[in-house]
DNA sequence: CAGTTTATGTCAGCCTTGTTGACTTTCCAA
DNA sequence: TTGGAAAGTCAACAAGGCTGACATAAACTG
């Protein structure tokens, strides 16, 4: 229409418009993650904490390094989460069967009971955003979320997603 | 339709249909920070000051107190990474005129030329992301965005929106 | 004018969470 | 049986959050 180039109009991908996606997407995570951080903050876990529990809850008996791939940290890192969720009883890690060097990570009744808390919270607010944002505007933001994920983070975003539901 | 007590098909708000939501917004995150994370990782600084040439840059001659209650930070952690930008020479710290205990924030030339690295970055990944999805897309992105906010952030991220453009 | 509040900066110390590098143990597979 | 992958550990370090205490200057208020 107004761009006689591509016949579109590609008022949305001025530098003005990629500018407030960006600030848009700093002060939503901000909100996206301050609800599990304020539970967290009691306890002695940070952010760190909550993602290793949710991605052992949503894979239970995933290994160390599939969960070091998802996390893109080092095991140096995760390790030390690890081994305090473990000494805590929230976290179980069983040898693995077939290959023994593998750990599998599983969450205990007590670690089940926290993920519960955490995504309780964090669902919550996205539920109330996606009531007032309605269905096109949810399929819209997923969209343009999948499309700004690392080509390898998408893979593994995809897989998740299908194994779900 | 398939929800008799509202007569809305309500499926976009399931348990898997957040979690799913929940996901995309870590992974996409990543993606998001990962270009300017690159640029920065040369230098001796991080995200950190990142956002504070971003608002800078955005807002110039923002009181400190302002930049304060933007990034949600205590002054301490705001005071460390501005000292470094203007012992670099990246910004400018001006005594107001109207009232001497204010200090403005200024971006320098070396700290304009700087934000336009990154933020040339960020707006890259967004651009190619907001081409593939669409406008309406996009429009529904912002949406939910927008209604995942804390409600004081919302209101200091219209703030910024309508003094924009 | 005296006293209070506000804006800013700074020192010290702490925590979480990321990093690198070096090293060991276990154990599968060629 | 030996090479290499998977996992774990130790040490050291840095960024960037936090709290608490304190200093200074300027503005405001009674």
């Amino acid at each position: 229409m107004s761009d006689p180039s591509t016949g579109e109009n590609l008022l949305f991908l001025t530098d003005e418009q990629l500018r407030q996606g960006i600030e848009a997407m700093f002060f939503a995570y901000r909100g996206f993650t301050a609800d599990p951080d304020r539970i967290l903050a009691d306890m002695a876990y940070g952010r760190a904490h909550h993602r290793a529990i949710h991605f052992i809850n949503r894979a239970p008996g995933t290994t160390v390094t599939n969960l070091l791939a998802i996390l893109g940290v080092t095991k140096q890192s995760l390790n030390r989460v690890l081994r305090t969720l473990i000494e805590d009883g929230l976290v179980e890690s069983r040898v693995g069967r077939t290959d023994k060097r593998e750990r599998h990570l599983y969450l205990t009744d007590a670690g089940k009971a926290l993920e519960q808390r955490l995504s309780d919270a964090q669902r919550a607010r996205m539920r109330a955003a996606y009531r007032v944002a309605g269905p096109q505007a949810v399929a819209g933001f997923r969209q343009v979320l999948e499309a700004m994920m690392d080509p390898d983070m998408r893979r593994r975003y995809q897989a998740l997603k299908e194994s779900g539901a």
